[in-house]
DNA sequence: CTTAAGTCGAACATGCATGTTCAGGTTAGG
DNA sequence: CCTAACCTGAACATGCATGTTCGACTTAAG
């Protein structure tokens, strides 16, 4: 953060904020939109949009690392690990959601475009703060011990994203959700 | 079955076949294979592919009733509806998620290409399966009721889902499937 | 004020997939 | 064996998205 290679100029600069705004809006509202309507929606010229992301799939990994550390924020600042296992993970499930719930449709365009591996390398950080409470909530005898530790977190992260995907189709109400997953996912990990 | 509108060559039915055989393949391997690829996969003409299937649309349609048909027929064989709702449900998921697994690339690309509302629609009749499961386990007192009826199938298929995917990153052996998502759905469906 | 960084539209170059048409070659089936 | 159904490659017509190049215009920054 401090070095930055190649001084930017402060248009620029703006210019690649404003790429990143459009392109979240427009990858969440119409997921195969074209570099072109990006471009327009961000009110900057096709040619400096390939200037600062030489390919869409640069673009989208940009879109994606910049949402998921916001998240992560997020998350972190809202669900801290006071209290027993059991209580942060409840509300880590309930901010995790929330977030989730913003951007599911960019994280349903990345596993389609990027595919599943790298969208789940990307969201590194996130799953290991899960994977932490979790191997606490065994050590404190809360959460089971019968089962490989990678599924719990699977788990998890899977039943997230399928709420998320149920919301989409309109299978679930939005406002539903934490209470669902918390309702599922308790008895499917606790000891 | 009986009366065929036009009587077709005995010719045409097998390139039909081979048609559909080689785009199931294709799909599931690589989704988004085009007709011509298909085509020369199915050792047939582009042209023969599109006499037969006017579009791209029409044929995924066709490969996925069908991969639907048999998928279905085999867990019905395979897991009656005897003994209690939760032995044919333990069962039904011993059976159905290897199958699901092998497929599930083609559902993902039907999806998306299709929209989730006309899919859901093609598997109308094994989702009912599940769904009928679970509904008699609710009415036996055994399964929770707590909970939208659509959200616990979501979960078993999501599970199922999440299950393939880590045998196929190496994180879950394929043997130990079963056991654990039977570990893990359980405590989470019953009441 | 100067200049280098940045931006712009327009045109161009590909590449790829979807369909369609045609004229001739095969094959099934009665 | 005859004919209609069927298959075939090749060529054509589009359309669309991705990138790239160019020369000219703006603007940030020292």
């Amino acid at each position: 953060m401090a070095t930055t290679e190649t001084r930017r100029r402060a248009d620029a600069e703006r210019n690649i904020a404003a790429i990143l705004d459009a392109a979240l809006v427009l990858f969440t509202e119409e997921p195969q939109s074209s570099m072109a309507a990006i471009a327009r929606a961000a009110g900057v010229g096709r040619v400096t949009l390939y200037a600062h992301f030489p390919s869409r799939e640069v673009l989208l990994e940009a879109v994606l690392d910049r949402t998921i550390a916001e998240a992560g924020e997020v998350i972190r600042k809202a669900a801290p690990e006071e209290g027993t296992a059991m209580e942060a993970f409840q509300r880590l499930l309930r901010t995790s959601w929330h977030v989730l719930n913003q951007h599911r449709k960019l994280f349903e365009l990345a596993q389609r475009e990027l595919g599943p591996v790298r969208l789940r390398q990307r969201h590194r950080d996130v799953v290991d703060h899960v994977e932490g409470l979790l191997a606490r909530g065994q050590r404190e005898g809360l959460f089971r011990s019968d089962l490989p530790m990678n599924w719990l977190v699977t788990t998890v992260y899977s039943l997230l994203h399928a709420a998320a995907e149920d919301v989409n189709t309109g299978q679930l109400q939005a406002e539903d959700a934490a209470d669902v997953l918390e309702a599922t996912l308790l008895p499917a990990l606790k000891s």
